[in-house]
DNA sequence: CCCTGATTCGC
DNA sequence: GCGAATCAGG
């Protein structure tokens, strides 16, 4: 007998609420479990209780634990928001830590040059890190799949979005590349 | 277009 | 209880 649907076992159940609260994200979550939807890890998020995830930690007297047949799991408080991956402001990178392409040094690694796209094939979704000369005919954008909100693939991100302490002497426009 | 979680509602 | 469809927002 194929067992029917493995349904929310315990087991699972346990995964979703470590990757949950861990900050993964629900479509993260349902690829990881497998055999579940996004919207089956969230539909048993909010049945669980555990919706609204770490966010506001103010006006909230946290849940209001039964309290009864609690067992010694020494685990109850009410997270200290282990901060997501998720990452917003860009990071304080300097250029010095930017690999440079040495004499002799594949400095396009980090770069799928199989993602690059012609202005008419870039998305919203990618990114636009221009990518040599618009005059050519070989112009292209990065392409890459771009930090929801931001216009760069994290790669590009991080030397767009630097210190403005250390940009603000060397203002120039030119020198795009 | 991509993504996120929230909600609804038939099953 | 379950989760696809839908909603609302980024």
């Amino acid at each position: 007998m194929v067992d029917a649907g493995p349904s929310w076992t315990k087991e699972r159940v346990e995964l979703l609420r470590r990757l949950w609260i861990d900050g993964r994200s629900a479509s993260q979550i349902a690829a990881e479990i497998g055999g579940v939807s996004r919207n089956a890890v969230i539909g048993k998020i909010h049945r669980l209780g555990l919706a609204g995830r770490v966010l506001k930690a103010e006006s909230e007297p946290a849940a209001p634990a039964p309290a009864s047949t609690r067992r010694p799991r020494a685990e109850e408080a009410p997270a200290p928001a282990p901060r997501p991956a998720t990452v917003v402001a860009p990071a304080p990178v300097s250029l010095a830590l930017v690999p440079q392409p040495g004499p002799s040094g594949p400095a396009d690694v980090a770069l799928p040059v199989s993602e690059r796209v012609t202005i008419m094939e870039l998305r919203e979704f990618m990114c636009r890190w221009p990518m040599g000369d618009p005059a050519t005919p070989d112009f292209r954008f990065c392409g890459a799949r771009s930090i929801t909100g931001l216009p760069y693939c994290p790669h590009h991100a991080s030397i767009a979005y630097q210190p403005a302490a250390e940009r603000k002497r060397d203002r120039r426009v030119a020198g795009f590349r």
